[in-house]
DNA sequence: TATTTGTTCATTATCATAAAAAACATTTGA
DNA sequence: TCAAATGTTTTTTATGATAATGAACAAATA
């Protein structure tokens, strides 16, 4: 068959509820202006005034329409139950890959991910040749789809790529003006780190968010399309893999804050020299733990 | 309808291929070995069997399976005429892009681009999902394509991520070991250079290879999938612009020459500073000449 | 003459479905 | 008997056809 009529759906609920706010016998605009009302073409427009004057709601005769009757609930029309949001795909995706462990080199089956993550076959298409550009998975030479993370090699270069990038979002960091709202966003920062540290006994799972909330700061100054893009599916990998990577937690997290406060130190101190160097510490901290976390993995 | 058999097609002419090396008479060897030599699974091979029985070129009965007589040209199946490779489309797309000046923000139509690229729709949403990680193209709200790029912001970001990747890849060859073979390709660029410098009045358009060959030199030595991915589509943007850019080319060609000798020198002396800094000259001019080919783009 | 509607044409999103692959069951013969 | 082959069924993928939508143009109105 072809393409739903969500659209026509949606526009007529749409110009309903503009109807309601006018009164009975009103005229009613022209066709361009119900389209730039509803955000859709003429076409669909003049199937919805069809409708409207099938049920008798309006008179439409050349350009004189009008409004018979103010229109009730039971004149509505009924929409398609909405698939999940597409644009939260990525996230949920990643979720799945890491939550479960789906091994390197797994086939994925575009009929079994479009009923599990309820999206239609030629989104999660689309999904996959968009991941297909960082590497993650790759097309099957008999067709289909193949996930290809997270070997170790997959890990190193991933993690020496978020290196490149955040050692250059850290260099912007220092050549950052005074009034720059990065300095405020790293004094939270650091005054949440500090918070945290007291209460390390107990909530030191919490460090995560802390994590997050540090790596966004420093990678807010840099303005860069390319480099965001990436940097969402990085810190969306790493993020995982910390969260279920549980040995030594505690002693990994009071290691990062300390490593954190000392990049924030020099960073302050406008240090450029010093601040890539405790960055290159944090960031070989990263690696290793993100080795390790695989590590595991393959044994288990 | 369904999907086309080319497998198919393919499969069985290179099974009468592989027939053709066994005597007449000889027993034909069982569905998976023969779905192992065309690679494609078992249904096609029991396809291909049945229409060879039908063309009396075999017995078939259970597993017993003999040639009765050798294949001949006429027993081959024809091919659809293949449309055009697919794995060629990102430069064939950037090309027209470059080429004709598209501007940013041209709505894109599938329909159009499938004619002009001999490429089927489905393949073409699938590569616009991909370029639309990179930025390049998005989705527009009424559905359909729009091409983003190339505005200023494009470019410069393009330049400073291209720049962010490069000098990480300098640092890197300052530090490659003695025996390194990008030292051998280094020296080989060296001499290509100071020979196209003598030959300058003539020969100045040469300097594009070179230029090309210069960088994936520096590049080669980064071993990774992301950078290498995007590398990839920043150089042929960058390619493409000097290409058609033609304004004091000569002049800006030789001035290139110098810089990527400086670069070359540098890294020889295993300079690390030095080269950084030759490098961060030299893709500022590279900045300079892609933003100002923006310009003429944009008068003309 | 600027809007509005009527009409036609082009494009897109979506689905049904044949082709292909994969999984499972049965048979065969050493 | 059991490994390998074939027979059968189920699942998945790729892809053309097509209704829904958008867009362009022509005619009409006021």
């Amino acid at each position: 068959m072809a393409r739903s009529d969500t659209r026509y759906r949606e526009a007529y609920n749409q110009i309903l509820t503009y109807c309601e706010t006018l009164p009975v016998a009103a005229p009613i605009p022209s066709e361009t202006r119900l389209s730039e009302i509803a955000g859709v073409s003429r076409t669909v427009i003049r199937r919805c005034l069809t409708r409207m004057q099938e049920l008798g709601l309006i008179s439409w005769q050349g350009r004189d329409k009008s409004l018979l009757r103010a229109p009730q609930s039971g004149d509505r029309i009924a929409l398609p139950r909405s698939s999940a949001d597409k644009g939260d795909l990525e996230q949920r995706f990643l979720d799945w890959v890491l939550r479960f462990d789906v091994p390197a080199n797994t086939p994925l089956s575009i009929a079994e991910l479009s009923r599990n993550f309820d999206v239609p076959q030629h989104d999660l298409r689309e999904f996959l040749a968009g991941l297909s550009r960082f590497g993650l998975v790759s097309r099957r030479p008999k067709g289909g789809w193949m996930l290809l993370g997270f070997t170790k090699d997959f890990a190193i270069e991933l993690s020496d790529f978020r290196s490149v990038l955040e050692l250059n979002a850290v260099a912007q960091v220092a050549e950052a003006p005074v009034g720059h709202p990065v300095w405020a966003a790293l004094a939270k920062v650091r005054a949440d780190h500090l918070t945290l540290k007291t209460a390390m006994e107990t909530d030191y799972h919490e460090f995560s968010k802390l994590d997050e909330q540090f790596h966004l700061a420093i990678n807010s100054v840099v303005k860069n399309r390319f480099i965001a893009e990436f940097q969402k599916v990085i810190s969306l990998i790493f993020h995982y893999h910390y969260m279920w990577d549980k040995t030594a937690e505690k002693e990994r997290n009071a290691a990062a804050i300390d490593e954190h406060l000392a990049i924030i130190d020099a960073l302050e101190a406008r240090d450029a020299d010093a601040a890539r160097a405790a960055a290159q510490r944090h960031l070989r901290t990263s690696k290793t733990t993100l080795l390790s976390s695989l590590r595991h993995h393959d044994l288990g």
